[in-house]
DNA sequence: CAGCGGATATTCT
DNA sequence: GAATATCCGCTGA
């Protein structure tokens, strides 16, 4: 068999299954990041599946609200959301449409446009922070609130999209529980990384944090 | 290196 | 009012 083009993106069917099919399998990837100032590429090395209903660590859990109604559309659209008051996440939305499960991108390598990532990510105090964490990877991407809603299928020039590429190999896959989600949401271990490698970010437990007065 | 406080939108109570 | 799918800069070992 040919080989898949390196270029291709990823069709909608890859992303209308399971949030728990597709979260590891989204490993290893290609995000492709265009922008006026050029394009940044990063390959996925750590993700987390949020499978709305029946996921009490998920936004979606309690319903529909004007922030998390793109996770309610359809597979394959980017939901970025504000947390803490100062920094954007992005998630992939998965199937079935209706259902408001998507994957949360934790961490990458940035492959292409590193320097860009840079001006982006002044506090990096080296290339393997550039994406770092979930609101790290948003920000070394120019990732904001802007393309919540987006089709990372879309044909052309899109700001977003996934690259076919090659998966990471199932026996380099490690999973284990999220990072900073409380309660009965702790207990699934849906967070998938590259096993050993230096970009994925450290597990940190939620700790609760007493608010100023 | 570990620990902790600050920034403060969005949602729920 | 309180918690949260976070990160940064400072403090002290």
């Amino acid at each position: 068999m040919i080989a898949t083009p390196d270029r291709t993106p990823l069709p909608r069917k890859f992303f209308d299954r399971p949030v728990l099919e597709v979260a590891p399998d989204l490993l290893g990837r290609t995000l492709v990041r265009s922008t006026p100032d050029g394009p940044i590429a990063l390959r996925l090395t750590e993700v987390e599946a949020y499978d709305g209903p029946n996921d009490p660590g998920s936004h979606a859990y309690r319903g529909r609200t004007a922030r998390n109604e793109v996770m309610f559309g359809a597979p394959g659209h980017v939901y970025v959301y504000f947390t803490y008051g100062m920094w954007f996440c992005m998630n992939l939305v998965c199937g079935p449409e209706g259902r408001a499960s998507a994957v949360l991108l934790r961490a990458g390598e940035i492959t292409e446009g590193a320097e860009l990532a840079r001006t982006r990510r002044l506090s990096a105090r080296s290339d393997k922070e550039l994406a770092k964490g979930p609101a790290r990877l948003a920000t070394a991407l120019g990732v904001d609130r802007s393309l919540n809603g987006t089709d990372a299928c879309a044909a052309g020039d899109t700001p977003l999209r996934i690259l076919t590429g090659t998966p990471a190999p199932s026996d380099q896959v490690s999973n284990g529980p999220r990072t900073g989600v409380s309660g009965d949401g702790a207990v699934h271990p849906w967070r998938y990384w590259v096993a050993n490698d230096a970009t994925v970010s450290p597990y940190r437990a939620h700790v609760p944090r007493r608010r100023r007065s």
